[in-house]
DNA sequence: TTTCATGTGTGAGTTAATTCACAAACTACC
DNA sequence: GGTAGTTTGTGAATTAACTCACACATGAAA
């Protein structure tokens, strides 16, 4: 690999993983590949072989479930400095995507290769903790999610999907079509519009085409 | 800690946990203590700090997330030999647990400190393989009950709950009120009672009182 | 046997959400 | 500016599930 790229990792560590320990770092200096991903493409699919550990360190990713009939249900987002939780649980084991991941916008990764998984997390105490670490956090997300949709209607879930999404975007504006929202709850356009139309209606948000404003 | 009591977890180690290499099973007989816990007795609850890990050896325990009325909700079934993923994920980081277990059965667990956690974790490979099984498991199970409540209608995750909870306890009878399924499935008792009544017309069960056949 | 708590069956009304149908508004592009 | 494709608005019918109300069944205890 050229120096170039090694120290172009290495300032991506300093600046986006900076709790790593010199060791683990000089690891994945020596065997990351910095890989860049246009937007709305597909990262992880269904069945598909798991080979490298993507450490997200700018952009986002959507992680979702998806049924027979294709309807998309979000499960979380990826932010920048996180990682995806199942390629690490799957680690050295053959194992295969239960899930679909894909870019929401450009996104930039460090690529591990998953079979040095095992021996760098009994070697390095800090990547140890940012795996496990990584674990929990999905674990509380995929139990909220539960939450959300085993406990709450529609109108809770919208709103709470605005508001995180503008939370992560660091943006009041989001832009999507009501469709597209409608897909990621598992619900339908007409109920996703009636819905929004009522939350204007009480001040909370505004409406335009391909965009939904939050009021502060 | 008695010769006996050691002699015992020993013989549970060797019957229940063979994989673990001899280092850690050495391990968990000196930090190690036998606990029996009676039948409906609450193991886990919300907010409640973990100060160990437990491993279930023998009977059931439920595994389920309640929202601010008290509906339950279901998550899975901890089986023998198994142990919760949660406990786990919380090691040595003085979290608090985002879930409630209680047992279903009288049932016997190896109680493990927590903080011996990340030292075996490194050190025993067998250990770190069944802690990492057990995560990806737990995951898998958590993204199948999202799949059941997000694109299932009640009477498939009836059927499901049924035949799982069957082969789970290793008979075809089931005893449990029309009350009690519904609240771990977060619905109403009528529901549950008329979908079970079509369910029998249609052969697939045989209702009693206080009892449910599955029909081979 | 009577009594009583618990469990089950069922009709009727209500609600959240889906689906169908179609109109209206917006945007891009020729 | 006109046209076509996309997006949004809205009424109406339909459905799954929930809730309320009450009758009936079962089994244990007095």
């Amino acid at each position: 690999m050229s120096d170039h790229s090694k120290e172009e990792i290495r300032e991506i560590l300093d600046t986006h993983f900076n709790e790593f320990e010199p060791g683990i770092k000089e690891e994945i200096i020596e065997e990351g590949i910095v890989k860049y991903i246009g937007k709305n493409e597909m990262l992880m699919d269904v069945n598909q072989p798991i080979t490298s550990i993507p450490l997200l360190y700018e952009g986002g990713v959507k992680i979702f479930r998806e049924d027979e009939d294709g309807n998309e249900l979000l499960i979380y987002y990826l932010e920048s400095g996180e990682s995806c939780a199942l390629s690490l649980v799957c680690s050295g084991r053959d194992k295969t995507s239960q899930i679909k991941a894909r870019t929401l916008t450009d996104s930039k990764f460090i690529m591990l290769p998953i079979y040095k998984m095992d021996l760098w997390m009994t070697k390095y105490r800090t990547w140890y903790y940012y795996v496990l670490e990584t674990y929990q956090r999905r674990f509380e997300e995929l139990l909220q999610t539960i939450d959300s949709i085993a406990f709450k209607n529609m109108d809770e879930r919208l709103f709470e999907y605005l508001t995180n999404l503008s939370e992560t975007q660091n943006s009041r504006i989001i832009n999507a079509t009501h469709q597209n929202i409608a897909d990621e709850l598992n619900s339908s356009r007409e109920v996703i519009s009636r819905l929004l139309k009522k939350m204007e209606q009480r001040g909370l948000i505004q409406l335009s085409r391909n965009q939904i404003e939050i009021m502060p």
